[in-house]
DNA sequence: CCAATAAGTAAAATAAAATTGACACAATGT
DNA sequence: ACATTGTGTCAATTTTATTTTACTTATTGG
């Protein structure tokens, strides 16, 4: 798995820090970090807290095309 | 949380028992069933991997409009 | 009627997500 | 030089997703 760059940059145009991002969803700075860094497999309800923080869809932020058919 | 009936309906579209889904996904039928049942918070790699299945995307099957902003 | 499949649900055990606390390093500002 | 902030990572613990086993109900076909 790579890094979820997607997910960095919609974090980085809001202006947030992981932890204003980790606050903001209630989980932990270092879970944001697992997160970005990609080796890591997250509930879809924190991708869904993630997504309405930074105004994306998962599909913006968490589905690749080339997963689909 | 309410039922999942976008997942119900996509995996009828395909004529799939929540066992074919489950099997095709590797995980168990009580999991497709508890995900569908709604009372449940599955990891985002289970959820690509049904949609994958079901040829739908993130936002088809677990996005609401209205989390948005 | 009987066997087989699909579905809903539940309790206990296991695998993995998420927390907590800590240490290190680069960049920024005083 | 020093303190602060943001980031990366690690080990140990707690929480939770998922499994396993099992019981129930409804439906379909022999």
């Amino acid at each position: 798995m790579g890094k979820n760059l997607r997910l960095k940059s919609a974090r980085a145009a809001k202006d947030m820090s992981q932890k204003d991002l980790a606050d903001a969803v209630g989980v932990t700075r270092q879970t944001v970090n697992a997160i970005e860094s990609g080796d890591y497999n997250p509930t879809i309800n924190l991708c869904i807290a993630i997504c309405r923080v930074l105004g994306k869809t998962l599909n913006d932020i968490f589905w690749e095309e080339g997963n689909n058919g």
